[in-house]
DNA sequence: AATCTAACTTGCAATTTGAAAGTAAGCCTG
DNA sequence: CAGGCTTACTTTCAAATTGCAAGTTAGATT
């Protein structure tokens, strides 16, 4: 219902959120804040691949000034910003859970299948399980890191 | 299950999706295989959105390596190439429609109340009849073109 | 006071985008 | 069957974006 942005390339809601996060890395963030508990700038630099921090720095603004994540300098440390998602980015989880699910039904990713099998068979108890989650700020991991591919591994495997 | 690439940024099911599809254009050309019965490189360019033709001639072949699209020649006229989903695009369906449905929740857009309402209370049946449309090559639009936003249209209105 | 740390910025080269113009193959018309 | 159209691209080139490395700044720590 709100934020009527600069000008828009179409009315078209799917166009419209692909300007908002139709890129590499925003979602990224997003699922780093949704899943695994990240909260601040180092942690998310720390995620697995290798963000840059002038984009993580610049697809952060961009996300608070969408209105998908908040910003708050911790009490403890002054010197630290934590990042939450709103309610509009914890809507992002049925976007999320999606993506996922393709991804490991189609391509070669470290997702275990029964992992994915549980999750498929549940989208509303996971997207709930989710939802609570951010409600009372569980901050425990819901995901693991899914170090590396299949192919990776084999790769190290068989070396050379 | 197929298809390992070249390197990837991590094994996230995420991660590799976005990598894949994270960007401005390559989902709605998804969208509009899938939902709009537009086949043709001409019909893409028409669509609303102003892809340029090097973008627009980038993305279908990478959507094409990927394996989410194939190409076909027709035979009625040879200078047309005609594309369509494979099973791995059609399978974009539920990550289409959530971002669909995120993005009439969230957004200014021009696709009406009720439809959405429906969509999202009927998140299975759409999908099916999605599916059962690519299966059978019902061309018919399943969704319009969404013209342009209310702002769009309040500021036509008032104009200046 | 000196050092460390977190979250950025800045500089800059390399890549990607986007608008416009060009091209090549295949149709279509007189 | 020549000349003009149409479709699906390429090419060109300027502008924007990315990514790496090297600062910078406010605040904590020793």
């Amino acid at each position: 219902m709100p934020a009527p942005k600069r000008k828009r390339r179409s009315g078209c809601p799917v166009s419209v959120s692909l300007e908002i996060l139709g890129d590499r890395w925003s979602l990224l963030i997003v699922r780093d804040l949704m899943v695994r508990g990240l909260r601040t700038f180092k942690e998310f630099q720390g995620s697995g691949e290798h963000i840059a921090s002038n984009i993580l720095s610049d697809r952060l603004r961009r996300l608070e000034t969408a209105g998908i994540i908040s910003a708050e300098t911790q009490e403890s440390d002054r010197r630290r910003i934590s990042y939450r998602l709103t309610e509009k980015g914890i809507d992002l989880a049925p976007v999320l859970l999606e993506l996922l699910l393709w991804g490991a039904r189609h391509e070669d990713t470290a997702a275990p299948c029964a992992v994915i099998a549980g999750m498929e068979a549940n989208r509303p108890k996971v997207i709930a399980e989710v939802r609570r989650r951010w409600l009372e700020k569980d901050q425990t991991p819901f995901l693991p890191k899914f170090q590396d591919s299949r192919a990776d591994r084999e790769a190290r495997g068989t070396k050379s």
